[in-house]
DNA sequence: TATGAATGAGAATTCATTCAT
DNA sequence: TATGAATGAATTCTCATTCAT
């Protein structure tokens, strides 16, 4: 019976697949790129050495692609979260809510994206550059429309971005290393709305 | 005589040692700590691998001591800055000044500081954490005097803070991968300056 | 009917079989032992690895099978030629001519029987060495034929037959090292062959 | 102190580091490259894995740089013998003798010179092939001279030199095999040196 | 104090072989 | 029969650390 149902074959592949990359994930989060071993992580999965290299080329490729895979999961949300409104406070409001339960609920996505200590790594530098890249890029746009629609007063809307991002990084990490971070998403989020409103010269503020 | 030698002695131990924190904080910037060898720096320090166990105990405590004392520094920038002015306009903008600076011209402590990828080193965890917490309230203590001199409105000063740290590190490190950054100080300064001011909601805007 | 399935059944298995032997003499010849893979002989002969190990017991097996198997080959071929000749200039120009044929147009059976390179397979010595007795042997025949007719003088035919053996194999690899051997080929081996003769002190030479 | 006399010292280190290379060569010659191991070699020469590394780059350097050592060393005892001789008969002989001593005394050389098995190895094969370069060469030599004189007949000395090397080292290597090889040697060099000498149709034989 | 040779645990990666399907 | 996923021992190489000089 030469191997039927390639079907089931490749769905039970594909599990262990993404079974595998959950167990990297969490291991690069908690120990970063450097520190986590491939034992680690086939020791996390519960697969052999041999395993690991059978679903992927070696531990760079899979952090990378596993950084990249992630980076764009969490602009995506954040996109969406930013596109599905009008109104520049309802816009930072969705995607700060976004993002936070990202952070909340999937801590290893925000550890690996923010983790850093990839210096030494080249080929990876330009990953990490391009996803800050990306996510400044991300917080630039309803800046810009709402100059567009005169609603703040015209500025380095680069630069600004670049400050809210930062800004948001710094208050997401910080909420993640509170006792109890659930309790306060809602005080928290709201507080960051109001900040960025005021420093971009937000003028209809309801 | 024994004396005037044990001096001289004691100072060139000293510039030895001094030497070789220098090496080790440029290469440890530049690589991050797993990627960084005993060998880098005793090369970088033009000296011979157990010269370097002579004046620290192993690579983990230089590290830690590099960081503590880099951030102490650094720290102290921006508190004398801070210490030194009494608007919040001023303070923030000599603040802002000394932190430029010391990026610019020392970029090996900013990339030390900001680096991160030390997760997995347990003791230093807290170090870190430490020195982000000590940042935060730096830059709150402008913010609560001038709250308490009602320049600005009350509020949760502690992360607005946060948020401000979190700005301030983005603009420098993107100031840092500018091409020419000295020429784009000033106008990053001013900007991040009048961000600020009203992201916490100042008054009496000169 | 289950006879003639069971022969096509049969036949069919034998082409696999043949073929993989064919993929893992080229992929031998090309890496030497230690340097080919299952994976390279499997992919070469597009099975799957499995289907190895249902042919072949281990790598090692199929190696010594198929080093047995070609020498067999060539010491054949050689023998016949010689065989069908009666002058010793006869035979050392057919031999040569049918051992250059094989060499040219199954450059992999030579680069198998002479690449060496397989000390520490003990198993193996001893098939090398019993192949390398066969062929000095083979070269040996002739020329006591010829001591025996009295038309070279007595001496060390064993001694003789290894010199042989090295020089055409060393003559018939080089052979194989020019650009174009094909159109070598006609004047080496006559050249052999004088070489031969006089080096047999061969009398009645045409 | 500082660490005086880096006399004694490079001594010391330079005798260590001819130690690793005799058990280097002699793991190699025994085991071949592929399957000698870095344990084998330091366990030969009663050190620390590490130890390899502060001596060699990596393996295949040392293999490489050994095999060229190696290989100029063998060329230059059949060299010198050769140089220091006129007529042809005595050439050969000399030459023969040098090689066959190094052969007893040191077989490790001549097995990892012959010892093939290199194939996919890319940077080895061209020393490979340079080595039975020098070595055809080598052996033209006298033989050119000869034809100059007019001792031998005009030929294809080239080829006539390629058939000599395969000669001498299939009987270098099969008096190896004997079980008291120097209690042949001087029948077996006598009897190639005849061997010789008919084969390249040496005329004023002594 | 200073040196650098020596160590060996540990990391990434390979590959012959097995086995459930 | 045939497949290819899974295994884990073995290999090469690195690097923090030690220690005799």
């Amino acid at each position: 019976m030469p191997y039927r149902s390639s079907d089931k074959t490749r769905a039970k592949k594909d599990t262990k697949r993404a079974n595998m990359m959950r167990a990297a994930m969490k291991v690069f989060a908690e120990k970063g790129y450097h520190a986590a071993t491939i034992r680690d992580i086939v020791g996390e999965a519960d697969v052999a050495v041999g395993t690991f290299y059978f679903y992927f080329p070696d531990k760079e490729s899979l952090f990378i692609h596993l950084y990249d895979e992630t980076a764009e999961f969490l602009l995506q949300a954040i996109r969406q979260a930013l596109n599905g409104r009008v109104t520049l406070p309802q816009q930072l409001s969705a995607a700060l809510q976004a993002y936070a339960n990202i952070a909340l609920y999937e801590p290893a996505i925000v550890q690996l994206l923010l983790a850093g200590g990839m210096n030494a790594m080249p080929e990876m530098q330009a990953h990490r550059l391009k996803f800050r890249e990306r996510m400044i890029s991300l917080w630039r746009q309803p800046l810009d429309n709402a100059v567009a629609k005169q609603q703040v007063a015209p500025q380095d809307s680069r630069q600004t971005a670049e400050a809210l991002t930062g800004a948001f990084d710094e208050v997401i990490i910080n909420l993640l290393n509170q006792p109890d971070p659930e309790s306060k998403v809602a005080a928290t989020l709201s507080e960051m709305v109001e900040f960025s409103l005021r420093a971009v010269g937000y003028r209809y503020h309801d």
